[in-house]
DNA sequence: TGTTTACCATGCGTAAAATTCATGGAGCAC
DNA sequence: GTGCTCCATGAATTTTACGCATGGTAAACA
């Protein structure tokens, strides 16, 4: 493949627009003799004018004339797909769950906006997983899970771990309750499904028998919230509640947590890997929300 | 507009191609260190990698992969239309008639091409003339004309002149046939349909009246080939029988020469006025073929 | 007609970019 | 481990691009 000199083909292309060398130069942020010395390397290539020079303005040859619509063709097609990529370079989906988003992700969101000024970052949070990323909805997702589908990238974040919360209003001046006090109180649940106080109490030696009763929320979030109200003691996912203990809206009632088999997960699909935006987003997510050190807030 | 570097996007399709920076640099006669700072280069001007380096073999990103066929296609057409272009630059068709062919230019056609072995040179005798080019089945033609079209270039060769010539062996031991005597001879005739010889009689003083029968020939060239033939008297393009005149074959019979009103042009389109091959063989032609000297023979 | 004006061309010096060379390092095969 | 094959990279060099200033030309102007 015998290619023309192609910067001077784009040189061409600007003064081809303009019929004129020196508005191509301005627009090119360039001399009129930059431009000059261009067009003289392609026509020099080419061993034919491309142009006409007149005193009265310049025109093409016809050979110009043939040229121009391919060259620019050309640079729109080259263009437009630099752009498509470029784009995807700087934007970034994040998923997370309604309670990961508001606990672990929203409090620190604006910290990692800060430091990539640059990254169009956007937070999705449709509950339920798409786990193949077939939706193309999100780019990277924070999600619980206990198996690994093929064609993704797991970094496990850190185990869940409930305890037992409360407001410090719910007792008034009340001591706080003992572990065999907590049925006297409403027992706020964080799911529907699972079966966490009853597996909490048997983790704490006791056996309520059929004698739980409990609010169930739909999410982790909503349980932790009306718990901070004084509707009753919750199991909350420790790394949730950070700021709630510090702040003093939730106490913590025992040091008995219930682990559960599956753990939070960063997940993205492996052809973005190598994307900046998606490897910033990972190696920021997983300095900030790793295990051993319950997160600080840092709003 | 903003364009990545160019020739960095040459470097990366031929990198693409090869699945190897090491085979792109032998391909594009550079080193692997060059390539693989032309990808570097383009990878910093998207902030995003094009390639994932494994020490077996080189793949693209899904960037690259996108980016891939739209570089491709770009430089095809750029490519396509050089060669387009490139091409009319080498190629010139040159339309004589027949007998301009023969006598003027066959002679001397070898010495232009070896002037410009580059030029694919090739000589078009339809007879007839298209007088705007419209066919574009030739770019330059040799053409007797009296009237100029619109849209054409013109540049006189030179003026027609006729004069009397035969073979001399028409005559054998006899003398040469003084202008009266020529009647006694056959009598060529160069065209079914100007009066050469009533012209040519008449500008020499005589009044053959209608006494003169010619074999009329189609062309200069026939009739004149004809006469060194030994059929008969013709009378000749004076610029057509330098090679008869010197090697023998044909002798002039009087200095009367008949001039016409139309002359020999050399004629081309405006818009071809700026190719190269237009330009050097009209300036080789108008060299060869001037008017005063009458041209010899360069075989 | 002479002058101005608006172009493009070009010689020269400099700044920037491309390229090479030599070397280093990482993963794979044996 | 050893060799092999790639790609990355620091430093030096060559090449190229560029700006500046000037010159030339043809149209427009007055």
């Amino acid at each position: 493949m015998k290619l023309p000199p192609l910067n001077a083909l784009r040189v061409f292309l600007v003064a081809a627009e303009h019929h004129s060398f020196t508005k191509a130069g301005e627009t090119l942020h360039l001399t009129q003799g930059a431009v000059s010395r261009h067009i003289q390397t392609l026509e020099a290539h080419y061993g034919l004018p491309l142009f006409v020079r007149q005193a009265r303005g310049l025109t093409l040859t016809p050979e110009g004339v043939a040229l121009f619509p391919a060259v620019r063709d050309a640079f729109s097609r080259i263009e437009a797909a630099s752009e498509a990529i470029s784009r995807r370079s700087r934007e970034l989906r994040v998923k997370a769950s309604p309670s990961i988003a508001s606990r672990w992700v929203l409090p620190r969101f604006t910290q990692f906006r800060n430091r990539y000024p640059e990254l169009m970052v956007s937070l999705v949070t449709v509950t339920g997983f798409d786990p193949n990323f077939k939706s193309r909805e999100y780019d990277i997702s924070f999600q619980a899970c206990e198996t690994q589908e093929p064609g993704l990238i797991y970094h496990r974040l850190r185990g869940a771990r409930f305890v037992p919360v409360a407001s410090p209003a719910l007792f008034k001046d009340k001591p706080r309750p003992t572990i065999e006090q907590f049925l006297d109180y409403p027992l706020l649940h964080p799911s529907h499904e699972d079966q966490f106080w009853s597996q909490w109490f048997a983790l704490s030696g006791m056996n309520p028998g059929s004698s739980i009763e409990a609010y169930a929320f739909d999410t982790l979030d909503l349980a932790i919230t009306a718990a901070s109200r004084g509707m009753g003691i919750t199991l909350a996912e420790e790394s949730m509640i950070a700021d709630d203990l510090a702040n003093g809206s939730l106490v913590q009632l025992s040091d008995v947590a219930l682990v559960t088999s599956w753990a939070y997960y960063l997940i993205y699909p492996q052809e973005l890997a190598t994307l900046p935006s998606v490897i910033a987003f990972r190696d920021w997510a997983l300095s900030e929300f790793s295990d051993s050190p319950p997160p600080q807030a840092t709003l």
